[in-house]
DNA sequence: AGGGAAAGGGTTATAGAATAACGTCTCTTT
DNA sequence: AAAGAGACGTTATTCTATAACCCTTTCCCT
């Protein structure tokens, strides 16, 4: 069941990103139905405008563009519950830095990814490293520190960013 | 019993705290002169209380203190503008997952730290280990990335607190 | 099928974190 | 003494997130 990430992540390319959309959510309708939780209108749609684009997205978008979309004005506790299920059922994670949320790319199995965010163009690609995540457990393991939950987000120049300047 | 290797940081044992307040502040004052940048009372004040103990404090929480101390109601501006200060000129670190403050324990060289924060007594420990870096800067090569910026923050339980439970 | 518990989500209000914009005072530096 | 910069006060506002309450829907048990 194990799928390695592809050498290099969709979002440094140009793509198709409409697939993008469909797998995302073709692959949590599977997940939710697996986990026996309820993948409803409201989280679906929440889980469709995170990955509108691989750009980290904030509460208050997805707010400002489901009350668009509604006619009345949602509130945002609709919002922040759709996004705290989708992310305890691993379909989004938090971004920290940004205080804004981000499609995980591999649903399927729990982790924690890292994250490289783009100064320039605001893409964030997700890596999931074994090399990154032993060196910080083995670095706390050395002043006893017993790891549960790793944050990496790390800013600087996407590759098509670099060539542009 | 956990017994601390030779370079274990003090955050991690009982130590007498006021030493690191004291050289933080002693630390700082050198610094500042050095760089020719001015570490005003509040500034330094701010600092005092950030050093208050090793774990994050929010930038409200410092406002409170400022606030009682001085009778009239410190406004925000006041403290995030001493904030800006002491991250600008490495004297403290913020802690983005916590939206909260710590002293840096290394100023005199500019740096970014990786933290160990205890899900238990809240401590946070500051790492630089070079491993974690250069496994985050070789991840981000591997897809073209170039790095300028790394937030690594790790939640778990401290040595002290696993003794504990 | 009926009934109760739990889950989902609307709504109002509030807490918590950070910044914008403008004014004033005080130092230099000339 | 005047000009300019830096530091800080002050008011207002923005952005992010949660609390608390209520009603409806769904699920599950018998």
């Amino acid at each position: 069941m194990y799928r390695p990430l592809p050498d290099t992540p969709l979002a440094c390319l140009p793509h198709d990103h409409s697939q993008c959309v469909d797998s995302a959510l073709a692959d949590a309708d599977a997940l939710c139905a697996r986990q026996g939780v309820r993948l409803t209108a409201l989280r679906r749609r929440v889980l469709e405008l995170v990955w509108q684009s691989h750009k980290p997205l904030g509460a208050y978008d997805i707010l400002g563009t489901l009350s668009e979309e509604d006619g009345r004005r949602a509130a945002p506790p609709t919002v922040y519950r759709a996004l705290d299920f989708l992310m305890e059922n691993g379909l989004i994670h938090r971004i920290a830095s940004l205080n804004a949320f981000i499609g995980c790319v591999r649903p399927e199995h729990s982790h924690q990814g890292q994250f490289l965010i783009c100064r320039e163009c605001r893409t964030a690609i997700e890596l999931e490293q074994a090399a990154i995540s032993e060196a910080i457990i083995a670095g706390a393991r050395s002043v006893g520190f017993q790891v549960e939950q790793q944050t990496v987000e790390v800013v600087g120049l996407c590759a098509r960013c670099q060539e542009a300047a």
